[in-house]
DNA sequence: TTGTAGGCGTTATCAG
DNA sequence: CTGATAACGCCTACAA
């Protein structure tokens, strides 16, 4: 309670620094920093005097004077649409874990739905002097360009293509997604095919896509169902309904913006007895991890989003460390893969 | 290609500081500065000139010079134990969005699943001098616990409960969740009982709260199925299969530390013919955003994930700008949703 | 309303 | 191997 408070305050001592450790030891702060940045500059009796008054004071480094006087953060942001889709998190943690294991720390945000909002946040984490930047998608207003050219710090944008990244881009094409699930479809023998997309910039390029290449293949006209709003279960299943009730759909196959519609779509149709793939077939986008568990296994389109973290802070870390240049843009693909529900 | 990296290099001009806005707008640094954090302390004319100038030279304040002066960062520092756990990046939104709302940043890491690393992480964490810091979990090393008191910042520790917190702590009782739906099962009638839990100590603990309960209620000896590693949709229609298989359980409730296992038990159990909750009951844990959706609609414990998160951050913010002392541990409850699979 | 001076805790650069 | 000393870019007094 109250008591509890009093101890913190008098706990909160005064910073321990450098300089403090330096005296407890007997040496300068600039020794202290040495022994920390590079222990083999410093004597071994030395190292060990300041490692026990760094034990004893229960020193951390003060990374924001050391970033000051160094020009260096050590820290990289990351800019993702959303956290809790798990498509971008398991992308982001794969990227962390790279930068993290070269020393560098990530600041993460939530754009979310509003692209007027990314300025801003643009310019917030420039303001913590990042030494690169993760940006998703390929879309940005002029002046974020502007901040990111002037910020004059490596940065990448992910999940997409372009020819004109501002830096460096690692993602892969969502047209060439469309049409390779079009195509798949179509050597599957479907001519009816229904779309359900969530509101989303690239889950729509990808409809797109898919929608005129199954036309061109002969498919009838695709129906769609658009969701306002993040994919959700419910919304699955309300689209099928939808698609049904309105009767622009009745057999074929169904394309959906991520598996968690196609899951939707699944429970649905099993509650009204149509069978999958038999009277509907249903392919996903993402290939998340409950993808095969589902009944029945789920037809999705992979992203090696592993591999897509990875390459992502290979090449930061390419700029940031070496000084070679790295492909300024890397398509990394994707794979239809095929299961049981289409 | 290449092109584009000396077009980089070119235009990375050094970083822009207030000085030479000011040099720019015909006033000192500090005017700048004024103008910034608080305008109305400068002539109407005099800062027309100076957003000119800011304009002009795309000025971006060094958040890591304004900390290192007046030794606040405006960053708030929080462990989750997974990002892709929806659980958790939910929770972390909500009180992402209300630090922000007051002017702080969320720096974000994974503790995963070594406590071990948790030390490491919070050295890290604490170098960057964050202004207050947020921890998923009552459990930590004596050495974290002493870094944490030495840094003297606020610290809330959520998602458990506990009577000597490091300094706050808003959560809900895991014994009391587990013990609830016991009771809540006692009174369907259920004699019988299973559980499905995921490597998680706090899973365990519910687990343990729930057998005792069901048991000491009159139940018969509770079976278990215990996996390890993360929970997947996948390993909770394995465990079914094991509970069936072992012949451990043939019927009665099943209670599943997540609705990712007990939504695999759904699965499952319609693959089999298992009929829901005719044959078995399930329950699940969390209240996710499916919960309602899958079928039959899954009956759990709803934890108020944003409300945890605002209240995290309120009470941190209490600490950090009005002086007042909030509750050192608060307990949020949490309620059983009674849906259709039990 | 505006400016000057000093300092925040490091790292970089020279000396010794 | 160790130590002065000068930045780093801003904020907090205090003055004008």
């Amino acid at each position: 309670m109250g008591q509890d408070r009093d101890t913190r305050s008098g706990i909160a001592n005064k910073r321990v620094t450098m300089a403090a450790v330096g005296r407890m030891a007997g040496v300068s702060q600039v020794t202290v920093s040495r022994a920390l940045s590079d222990p083999s500059k410093v004597s071994a009796d030395t190292l060990r005097r300041i490692r026990e008054a760094i034990e004893a004071t229960g020193f951390v480094p003060n990374a924001i004077a050391g970033a000051l006087a160094s020009n260096k953060s050590r820290l990289v942001t990351a800019l993702i649409p959303s956290i809790t889709n798990v498509v971008y998190s398991t992308f982001v943690r794969s990227f962390s874990e790279h930068m993290r294991s070269a020393g560098y720390q990530i600041l993460l945000s939530e754009t979310g739905f509003d692209p007027a909002d990314e300025e801003a946040l643009i310019a917030a984490h420039l303001s913590r002097r990042p030494d690169a930047m993760l940006l998703t998608g390929i879309q940005h207003s002029a002046q974020a360009r502007r901040l990111l050219l002037g910020a004059g710090i490596p940065v990448v944008e992910v999940w997409d293509l372009t020819s004109s990244p501002i830096d460096l881009c690692v993602g892969f094409s969502h047209s060439d997604a469309g049409r390779a699930v079009a195509e798949f479809a179509h050597h599957k023998g479907y001519t009816q095919a229904a779309t359900v997309t969530a509101a989303d910039e690239r889950a729509h390029r990808r409809r797109s896509a898919f929608a005129a290449r199954f036309e061109a293949l002969g498919g009838q006209r695709v129906a769609r169902a658009d969701i306002d709003g993040p994919a959700r279960l419910g919304e699955g299943r309300t689209a099928l309904r939808r698609l049904l009730d309105e009767k622009v759909f009745a057999r074929g196959v169904i394309f959906c913006s991520s598996d968690l519609l196609a899951h939707g779509i699944l429970i649905e149709a099993q509650i009204r007895g149509i069978r999958i793939p038999g009277d509907i077939a249903v392919i996903g986008f993402g290939d998340q991890d409950y993808a095969a568990d589902v009944h029945p296994a789920l037809t999705t389109v992979r992203v090696d989003r592993d591999a897509l973290g990875q390459r992502a802070a290979e090449h930061l870390l390419a700029r940031l460390e070496n000084n070679d240049t790295p492909d300024p843009v890397t398509d990394l693909g994707f794979e239809v893969v095929q299961r049981d529900s289409c």
